[in-house]
Order: C-alpha cells, then structure tokens, then sequence
DNA sequence: TGTCGTGATGAAATAACATAACATATCTTG
DNA sequence: CAAGATATGTTATGTTATTTCATCACGACA
C-alpha cells in the first residue's frame, strides 16, 4: 500500500499519486474525526505535498498569497499547526520547516531522515528508536511525552 | 567518574563541582586539539555550566555584555558555534538553545532528556538508539553524518 | 624589526522565523 | 434566525539568526 511506504522520497515513484493519495485520505480522516479541513488548510497541505522536502511557513505563505488567501504570517503558521496537530504534516525543528506526513493516520512520531545535499525528507518508522528511548527513561526515571528524531546525511540519490 | 555520569542534570550533585570539572576537561582538549580556548569562548561555557538547562543565544549574549565582551548577536552566535563543533556544547534545535556537554571528549551525539516542567536537560548515551537508526539507514541506503534525538516529557523531579 | 597571513572579535544592518491581539467572517446547531 | 464556536484576516511586534565589513592579536618568517 502506498502510504504505508516508508522513505517514498529517496525513491522513484509516481509523485502525483502519491500526493493524491495522502491528500485523499487526509480528507477521509478528516471527517472521520469530525475535525475540518477547510480551503486554506487544504491547499497548505497540497503545497507541502507537491515536495519531498521540508518547506518554511514563509515559502508555504508565498504559494497560499499567490492563490488568494491571506498574506500574513499567522495565515500559515495556523494551516500548518492544524495539520500537525492532526498528523497530516510533521515539523522539522532542525530546517524550521514543515513536510507533508506520508503516513497519515498510522502510528506516529517517526524518525525523519534528512539529505543535506537536496534537502529530500524522509520518513520511517521508529519503533526500533523508541524501544530504545523507552528503557533509556526508564532508567532515568523520566516519562516520555514527544520524541523527535532527525537525522542528517546523504540519501542514496545524492551519495554517488 | 563525575563525567561519565549520564543524565547529571536529573540527580542531586555538587554542582560547582560538576561544573569545573567539565570546564578544566574542556581547557585540556583545547590543548590538546590545537584549538584555541579564547576569553569568550570560555565565558561562554562557563555561562552554560551555571545551569542544567538550555540558554537561548540572546541569554548568553546578555550576560557576555554584561561581562564587558561585546553586545552584538554575533558573539554570541560564535562563541557558541565554536562550543558545538568542537563538542564543549550541544544545540538544542527544539528549544532552539545551547547546553553545555557534559561528556565533552567522548563518543558523541547523546539522546536530550527535556523536562516541560522545569525545563531541565538531561544527556544519556544513544547507543542503542544509534543502532536502531544504523539499521534503519541501511534499508534506506542512507548515509549517516550527525543524529539529533530530543525527547520531551516530565523529569523524576517534577513527576510528582 | 617589520609585514604578512590567519584567525578572533566587534558592530551595524538586516534577514528569517514566530506569536499576540483584535476584528471580521463563516459555519453549526438549537 | 440567533447565539456560540470556530476559522480567517490584518496589524503589530517579538525572537532567533546571519551577512557584511572593520579592527585587532598573534605567529611565521624574510
């Protein structure tokens, strides 16, 4: 199944029904969870979608002003924690950026993997990572709410 | 040996103590490394060792001024730069803050333990989260250069 | 001793990222 | 339809980070 895909950046595929997928089942989930997708936060996630990196508010602000709506910061900002908020979008604190979640709905907070050279993002799972972060606290006694995982390198594309 | 001992930041210590350690660590490595040490740089790990928590760039620039260094954004910036690369300092990208390293020497890239509450910042050795994302690199044909694990929830202190 | 190159510091200006506060519009439900 | 809740738009401002250029300190070495 597509989305359940992990890494659909580092490797050839049809982007425009990748995209499309992902927007569909936001839509689906959307409903399902009785939460609204609205135009502006539509179009802020189609724009993420068009890429496989990680975009800044700003950028994102650009594409919805050249599209009608509105061309102060908060108008993006509030798409985009929207879509955080709700698992359609992750943030990459390491870029400021935000990129679209390819795996909407699934279990969550995955590790990011991040192409220095052409800036591609990738997603895959971590519950490898977590298992590990959960005995580390444990041993410290510390109760885990959010975990964050980036890591930067070289994807396969670039590594030639 | 007080250096080696993970997640300080969470357990009762001497902390004057802790603090020059590290630093008379830190000097030695310059030394040794051929790096230069400055009067800045200095202060600068100083001012994170005051603490067990991350400082904001404008924090520690407020408190270099106030010791006479300069008052511009960039000295900070540097000084602190010059910290993390040489591995005296980590950036802390979610809080968008520095700390000072307290295994400064030895095998790196910690996992951060970030108490909401108190806002205390713990090291733990990553290891194990490091092989889990070894693996994952290698499915992915990826290269690793740097990792970043930050992880937020309730230190033992506060989870009362 | 002088001058050259290198790396460190200082300061001004600006860029990039993010939020607060308030007004207006739009849904949604009784 | 009215009232409340949610979403959008705008102004203003706050916070974090970088670019650029000038100056300074120091070691190499002719």
């Amino acid at each position: 199944m597509q989305t359940a895909n992990p890494a659909t950046a580092f490797r050839m595929h049809d982007h425009d029904s990748c995209s499309d997928t992902v927007l569909d089942r936001a839509e689906a989930l959307s409903v399902e969870a009785g939460i609204r997708m609205t135009r502006v936060r539509r179009r802020t996630l189609e724009i993420l979608l068009e890429e496989h990196r990680a975009l800044g508010a700003y950028e994102v602000l650009e594409r919805l002003a050249a599209d009608g709506f509105g061309s102060q910061p908060p108008v993006a900002y509030r798409a985009l924690e929207f879509l955080v908020q709700n698992g359609f979008a992750h943030r990459i604190r390491r870029l400021n950026a935000f990129i679209a979640c390819m795996q909407p709905g699934e279990s969550h907070a995955p590790a990011f993997f991040i192409c220095d050279e052409c800036g591609a993002v990738a997603e895959a799972p971590e519950e490898d990572v977590r298992g590990a972060l959960d005995k580390a606290a444990a041993r410290l006694g510390f109760r885990i709410a959010r975990v964050n995982v980036e890591v930067l390198g070289t994807c396969p594309a670039c590594a030639e």
